[in-house]
Parts: C-alpha cells; structure tokens; sequence
DNA sequence: ATGTTCACTACTGGATCCAGAAAGGGTGTT
DNA sequence: AACACCCTTTCTGGATCCAGTAGTGAACAT
C-alpha cells in the first residue's frame, strides 16, 4: 500500500486541530508517552509530530523537560491581527482585478450565509439563555469561507498559509463561551463584508484593500473585547 | 551536563543556514544515513531535524522518497517580497513613534555603513574583474542591519520572524555571481533607506510607512532583475 | 526548623534494530 | 524489440532499547 502520510504527520494535524479547537489547554505539558499510547504508536513519530508543531510555533519545546502547549498573551493575539489586517489588504488588493463572474458568485454565496448567521446569532444574543458556542463557531467559520474565496482569487500561496496560521493564534483561546452583547459589532462585520463585496466587484482594488485592512482590524477589535468582558466574568 | 540545545535543533540550524547559503542546490536529495555520518550521529536527531525544515517549507517531504531543497520559482519569490513589503511598511510605521533617540543613532550608523558599501559596490561594479560576491553579501547584511534597527523598535516579534522567513527564500539563489551593472538601483536603495530615516526621524509615520514599502517592491525589482540576468548569461 | 545531600523515579534524547516502500535490473515471454 | 514480472538493493518509517537529565522526597547535618 501506497502510504501517502506518515503517521508523524497524522498525529501532527490531529494534535494542531485539537490544540487550536480549544480542546487541550494552554500550558499543558504534553508526555510523548502518553500520546504514543493514545494514538497507539511508538514514541519515535509522536517526537517527530512534536518537531513540526515547535517549529510552528504552536508548542514549545524545552529540551530534556517536554512540550508545552504555547499560551499567547494579549500582546501577541493583537500583533496577529495587525499581521493578519496587512495579510489580508494585500490579497484583496491582488485579488479584485482577479475577480472571474464565478468567483464573484462564490463571494456573494459565501456573503449571504454569513449574513444570515450575523442575524441568527443577534437573535441568539438577545435571548437570556446561556451562549450556544456552536452558533458562534459557525459564523466564524463562515467569516473564514468569506475570505477564503478571495485568497483563491489571490492565488498567493504564501500570503494565504502566513494568513491563515495567523488565524490560528486566537483560535484556541475561550472566546467560544462568551455569552455577551455585541450586536453593533457583528453587524459591523457583515457590512464590511458588503462594502468588501462591492469594491471588489466595482473593481477598485484600493477601495477593497483599504475596507478589507479596516475589517480584519475591527475583527480584532472585537475579540479583545470578547477576551476582556470574559476575563472579567471571571473574576 | 546540562544541554541547552538538542542535537536535532543543532542540526536543523546547521542545516538551515547551509541551504540559504546556498551551499546545497535546490533540488538536491537529502539522504538520512548520509548526514547522520557526516554529523556524527544516529538517524533519530537527523530525522527530526528534516521534519523541522519542512515545517518551515525550506525542505519538501516526500513519504518514503526522501527530502529535498525546496526551489523557488519566479512567482515565489515575487510573491515573499510582496510579503515583505507589507510587514516591513507595518513594521516601520509602528516602530516610528517608538524611535528613541538611540534608536536613531543606530539607524544613522546603519545607513552610513550601507551607503560607503554602496559606494564600494557601485566602484567595483565599474571594474572588468569578475565580481567578489563577498562585497554583495556585505552589502545585504548592511541593508538586513538598517532594518533590524527598525524591527528592534516596532517591537513586533511575529511580524519580525515572518518578515525573517521571507527574506530566506531568495538567499540560495545564486544572486551572488551576478556581475551586472545596476548603478541606479543600488543608489536608488540608498536614496530609499535615507528617505526612511528622514520620515522616521520628522516622526510621521504613515510617511514612513509609504517609503519603506516601496523600498521593499523596488529591491524585489532588482533582484528579479538580477535574475533574469542571471538566467540570460547562462545561455 | 532549615538547608544540604543523595538516592530514586519519571521522562526525554539518541542509538539501534526491524519491516515495508520505491527504484533498478535482469529474465522470460511474446 | 517491447513489455510484463520478479528479485535485489537501497532507503525510509516506526519500534525498541539504552543512556543521561531533571525533578522529588527522604535522610541527615547544622
């Protein structure tokens, strides 16, 4: 049999998807032995899987004390939105004249569903019961579809790999469990998707790049503000 | 003895700066047995190391086949300078309110250096003798040192190691044999590197910003340039 | 009570060993 | 001569084994 993965591999994506889910916490230090037993491997591939999430910089690595997961402060969470913003500006930029009819299809397709989750989750928010984070995971994952077909309009491999592990840095943190108030905020978002939209299609580039720049950073925004009105609950 | 560095990390250095030296051509099969005799050691740390290139895209893994040096095509390397470009006008712009006044100094020390190796370049460029790349290098590492001032004030660690990553791709490529004439673009460097000092200097940061994004595009041109130069000679 | 030493444990880093994939080459068939 | 088939070689991927480090806690000295 043609393998066309390495099981270091595997475990490497297994790992990086439940990390960046939120589903091992930050800091925890992660036991090559128990990992191999978990996935039913030796140690050698589970270390190997561990070298590729260190050079990711999604763990790190102490020699001769073990992995742990990487927690990233407020510092870095607002720095990878600052990236993300230029990251993004650039693609739309190179994406509008790229635009075909098809493409812009998949943009309004992509456009009315995240619609229709801003409206549904401002329906949610008004309610008193407890925060539905799947609801929430959805809508960001629509944001991301949005913006994935302009990456591909882009074609930009490298601006869409740095852009999307940028993505990564916040994910993971707790923002799911927020149960707070942000209509104004996410209806900013979804009219900065048409503003977007409409640049892109009346085909102005710099238009789209500014709008696009100005959207990610208010996303930015937004999250801290999440984090913020979490931490404080907390207390 | 306590190892601050594991033998995989030391090798996967050893084996980074070799590649974007130049010292391996892209292209080339990195055979595991084969650097683990010339390391001195056994398989394991030599794997590790490879995993860890390949995270960072500097090696392609193939499953059962080998690791190679990765080649960087035309779009590529277009493509890690439009990067850079919008990471370094991020950089400054943020770094310009930062600038101490020793901040400055250095800058100033930097672009005295980078402007007497341009001087340099441009005397021996007017030479027949073939050209020493030792005095092109130096030159890069002067223009590398001018920004590092910058990235030292803006303070941005993610913005820094992604921009870092980027100018990795286009050293390896055989720029350094070049013997071509480019008078007006290295002064034009120079010119570009004052105006950047100047802007950060008089404190206006979207100034700053402006210039030194398009001192990125331009030397992105000039190495293309080069290139292509390159490419033409060798035929 | 505090601090030091030292053995013990738990774990990582590296070496070695084994199974299986891919490339190459020869042999036989047509 | 062209092509399929098989066998050998070479190499990778993974498992196992060994050495050495960091952490822990008990015994001991002050």
């Amino acid at each position: 049999m043609s393998s066309l993965s390495t099981k270091a591999d595997d475990i490497a994506r297994l790992l990086e998807d439940e990390i960046v889910a939120g589903g091992i916490a930050p800091g925890t230090v992660l036991r090559q032995e128990q990992l191999s037993e978990r996935f039913e491997v030796s140690r050698t591939p589970v270390r190997e899987a561990l070298r590729r999430l260190a050079a990711l910089g999604i763990v790190s690595f102490e020699p001769n004390r073990g992995v742990r997961v990487r927690s990233i402060s407020a510092g870095e969470l607002r720095e990878a939105f600052l990236v993300r913003a230029e990251l993004e500006a650039l693609a739309t930029e190179v994406a509008t004249p790229r635009m075909t009819p098809a493409d812009l299809d998949a943009l309004d397709a992509a456009e009315k569903r995240f619609s229709e989750l801003t409206a549904a989750l401002r329906e949610q928010s008004r309610r008193p019961e407890p925060g539905d984070s799947t609801l929430f995971v959805e809508w960001m994952q629509a944001n991301y579809a949005f913006h994935d077909v302009i990456y591909r309009a882009a074609d930009l491999p490298l601006v869409e790999r740095l852009a999307k592990g940028a993505r990564r840095t916040f994910l993971g943190s707790r923002v799911w469990s927020a149960k707070v108030e942000f209509d104004d905020l996410y209806v900013k978002n979804d009219l900065q998707h048409r503003a977007i939209r409409e640049a892109i299609a009346a085909g102005s580039a710099q238009a789209a790049r500014v709008v696009a720049k100005e959207h990610v950073l208010s996303s930015g925004r937004l999250i801290e503000t999440v984090l913020e009105a979490l931490g404080a609950q907390e207390r």
